[in-house]
DNA sequence: CCCCTGACGACGC
DNA sequence: AGCGTCGCCAGGG
């Protein structure tokens, strides 16, 4: 075995950028939401967090990564259209218990969850 | 090889 | 507080 040093996950590592988003975005807690200027920060700060919107839209259906838990800094569900409904992201937050409304997430100040911070 | 677009963010007015 | 512009990085045509 010695597998040597390779950690590799289950090819998550597309590019580090693509896979550490995915790993983060994977990690966010139910019922939890983060930007995705917070998620590029986490990584470097390095890129635009347009990277990592866009990192989600190229997201393989092998990888579950809540997608729908990641909205901009405003809270506002400006993914919802990628989802393949516009109401699709909107309903899997309400089931996990993040109430949205007006396709903006309600209290997002409070539930929102900052790699950087949570995660350290 | 050049141009444009894109799930954002911060700043200026 | 709302709207507009620029910046960032990468992929597609």
């Amino acid at each position: 075995m010695t597998t040597t040093k390779s950690n590799k996950k289950d090819g998550s590592d597309r590019s580090n950028f693509f896979g550490e988003v995915y790993e983060v975005a994977k990690l966010i807690p139910k019922g939890r939401v983060t930007s995705y200027g917070a998620i590029a920060q986490y990584l470097g700060t390095r890129m635009s967090a347009r990277m990592v919107g866009w990192a989600m839209n190229a997201v393989p259906r092998n990888q579950k990564v809540p997608a729908h838990r990641v909205v901009n800094s405003q809270g506002l569900l400006t993914g919802k259209h990628h989802f393949g409904s516009p109401t699709a992201m909107q309903q899997m937050l309400e089931k996990e218990g993040v109430k949205v409304v007006n396709d903006k997430v309600a209290d997002f100040k409070n539930k929102f969850w900052n790699p950087s911070q949570e995660l350290l």
